[in-house]
DNA sequence: GTCCAGGCATGCA
DNA sequence: TGCATGCATGGA
């Protein structure tokens, strides 16, 4: 991959395997939002980014050079070979066709706080309203960072909420959860940034052990939140999906079952309605 | 009107 | 690694 700036932006070029529409709009992360001009707009970490494809490998992204080293780098997962491991993981015949037809997910390396509240929200809920949800949490109560674009929330500022105050942006019956999760962790009681230094079963049990998350949302959580790319969360779509495995997962998944997974996610939703 | 969505806690057997 | 049920909300 090779940087240069252009017009206080940055310019990359070689960057394979990166769809934006299929990575930021495919149900892992919530706060992306295609722009008319087909750039994608979305904030994490406390900072904005715009980001379009101007060309074969080549994206544009409006943001410092110091922010993308630092933070996007990171968060995009650019320095992972991902034509690598989706070649191996279309070993499997299923995963080959959705490769070929959906070519360019990644799995974005979220902020663990951002992913677990998120997917708190998600649970028996669809991807359009876990949207709306998240953008009212942000845009009342997160710290403005430009223009129409807020930060996430932390866990002290969720705190001196009420639950009342969740259900009112719209989160339904899971209000009771986000406030024992935020007023915990702001607590110190749950510490994720510990979590995140455990090993995959420690960490998993650290997640079951939270008041309104179970063995769906620890999963996503540590898939798009905790890194760990072996995670394989089960979903209802995901659940018709299993058919096709009677035997269980492939060996060619070992290791990525979580890129796989997110392969496969995407094709149930188009083609096993 | 009914059904469903990136499910979970609770109670019961 | 039991199973049934209630749960908030809004789009299809």
């Amino acid at each position: 991959m090779i940087i240069t700036e252009k017009d206080g932006c940055l310019i990359l070029d070689g960057v394979k395997c990166f769809d934006l529409a299929l990575t930021l709009d495919c149900g892992q992360a919530f706060r992306w939002e295609e722009q008319s001009d087909s750039s994608w707009s979305g904030a994490a970490m406390g900072k904005f980014l715009n980001i379009k494809k101007v060309g074969n490998e080549r994206f544009m992204l409006k943001t410092t050079a110091e922010d993308f080293n630092n933070l996007w780098r990171h968060y995009f997962d650019f320095d992972r070979d991902y034509d690598a491991i989706c070649k191996k993981i279309k070993e499997d015949s299923l995963v080959a066709s959705t490769v070929e037809q959906y070519y360019g997910i990644r799995i974005l390396k979220q902020d663990p706080w951002e992913a677990l509240v998120s997917f708190i929200i998600s649970q028996q809920n669809n991807i359009k309203r876990i949207k709306g949800i998240i953008k009212r949490l942000c845009n009342t109560y997160g710290e403005k960072i430009c223009d129409g674009w807020y930060s996430f929330p932390d866990a002290e500022t969720l705190s001196a909420l009420e639950t009342e105050d969740f259900e009112a942006i719209g989160v339904g019956y899971r209000g009771k959860y986000l406030k024992k999760l935020a007023d915990d962790t702001a607590a110190g009681k749950i510490r994720l940034d510990e979590i995140k230094k455990m090993n995959l079963g420690d960490a998993k049990a650290a997640l079951l052990a939270i008041y309104g998350v179970g063995v769906k949302v620890a999963d996503c959580a540590l898939l798009f939140g905790f890194q760990f790319l072996s995670c394989f969360p089960l979903d209802v779509w995901m659940k018709r999906v299993m058919a096709y495995y009677p035997d269980g997962l492939p060996e060619c998944f070992k290791g990525y079952e979580g890129i796989a997974q997110q392969y496969l996610f995407h094709w149930a939703r188009n083609h096993l309605k």
